[in-house]
DNA sequence: CCTTATTTCGTCACGATGACGATAAACCCG
DNA sequence: CGGGTTTATCGTCATCGTGACGAAATAAGG
């Protein structure tokens, strides 16, 4: 049996949630889009695998976002050219412009997830997709992960888009901006603010040291109109 | 490299939370504890090897509880033998008797998860038993699934104490009360009673249908004293 | 200046929760 | 049989977190 680490690599770009797709060159689903991923090197631990694959496959560097293990998936036929397990991993990163162009990448875009059907993705990519974004909205409401989304210093209208794009909700500004700077440890204030296109100036935050919320931040539930 | 499943059954005995070990005859660890767990078949499926191992070690019914895929353990040097890569899974069992005493599970125990000193256990099964007792708390919060833990029906006193063995705390049986019984589909009244030893006799419940509890059942905080 | 946009602070009502009193319904014991 | 004990269940009250929303502060642009 081989191993394989798959890589869900999620971003904020252009006011949408994005994932990183790579167009497959080589059958078995020629032409299609597929989540980056490599085979585990010998020696070689699960994440080290998931890092040197970020790396070699988009020249992001982990360091600067979040990355965890997702889940893992064995089904019998999910390969056609054998028995492939695949440990996935999501990641959570900032809006970095991809340098790559030369390398492994070539084929690599950003490709928003709203605009993806059931189907698109090779092998069972669109599960792997759907269980990292679920992954990815849960972990909002209880971690401070959300700034992993953001550069080092953002303003509370910058975690604010996170949430709402993430979330595909609207979220009242005021509301939130008294949750995120009451819940102790999720942001800290640099000091500085900075004006953006339009109206007044905003302060900036770096991430706290925070690694939990509590309470947690719940996202408006679907079933909640009586 | 080669594939195995690992198991952390959990379930509720004498007042205790308590896991499935079973001591190993052979090298490496020889005569140390374990979790049960085996190798992945040619043709298997990843959840269906965790079944069958349960069923094979314990004798236990899969269907009785719940199982969830935990996390996947590939460091190079985690196993002597080799390369084993490891998708271990999580299980919430009701108290049943251990059928088993021929096959595989002779060497089987239930231990209390709190005997247990890190060292113990062979192979990283010390972290992975760390990572299901961390999920299984987490998952009281926002799961119905302290269910798992009960037959079929039980009154709410046996489910408190389930959210009290799992997360080491106590919980003031009125407020839980009105919390179970109020949070819609996480129980049902079957309509009868049960006396126990002492007391007024409890109402039965069966397990809901809901699959999220909203809100959560938050566990009290370490850092809640000021 | 005046409008517009955005940040940030306040207010208010409501639902969820922790602390805890009170009642109900069984058992045990003499 | 009746009081004492134990547990289940219902109520009350204060507090906290949150959603809805008003209002002031601070910038840019005409």
């Amino acid at each position: 049996m081989t191993i394989a680490v798959d890589l869900v690599l999620l971003t904020i770009r252009q006011s949408r949630l994005q994932v990183l797709l790579i167009r497959r060159g080589i059958p078995p689903y020629e032409g299609q889009w597929a989540l980056p991923g490599g085979f585990v090197l010998p020696d070689e631990d699960l994440e080290e695998a998931a890092r040197r694959e970020l790396r070699e496959e988009t020249g992001l560097d982990p360091a600067a976002g979040h990355l965890e293990q997702l889940a893992t998936y064995g089904a019998p036929g999910r390969d056609p050219r054998g028995r492939v397990v695949a440990v996935a991993y999501l990641a959570l990163l900032p809006d970095l412009p991809i340098p790559v162009a030369g390398s492994d990448a070539a084929g690599a875009a950003w490709r928003p997830c709203d605009d993806l059907t059931p189907g698109d993705l090779a092998f069972d990519h669109d599960r792997i997709l759907a269980d990292g974004l679920e992954r990815a909205r849960a972990k909002l409401e209880y971690t401070p992960l959300a700034t992993a989304f953001c550069p080092p210093e953002f303003t509370i209208a910058d975690l604010r888009e996170v949430y709402e794009r993430v979330w595909r909700t609207t979220i009242d500004p005021r509301n939130f901006h008294r949750k995120v700077t009451g819940a102790d440890g999720f942001v800290e204030a640099v000091g500085r603010s900075v004006a953006r296109d339009r109206g007044r100036p905003a302060q900036l935050f770096r991430r706290g040291p925070a690694r939990l919320l509590h309470p947690p931040l719940l996202r408006p539930r679907d079933g909640d109109q009586p």
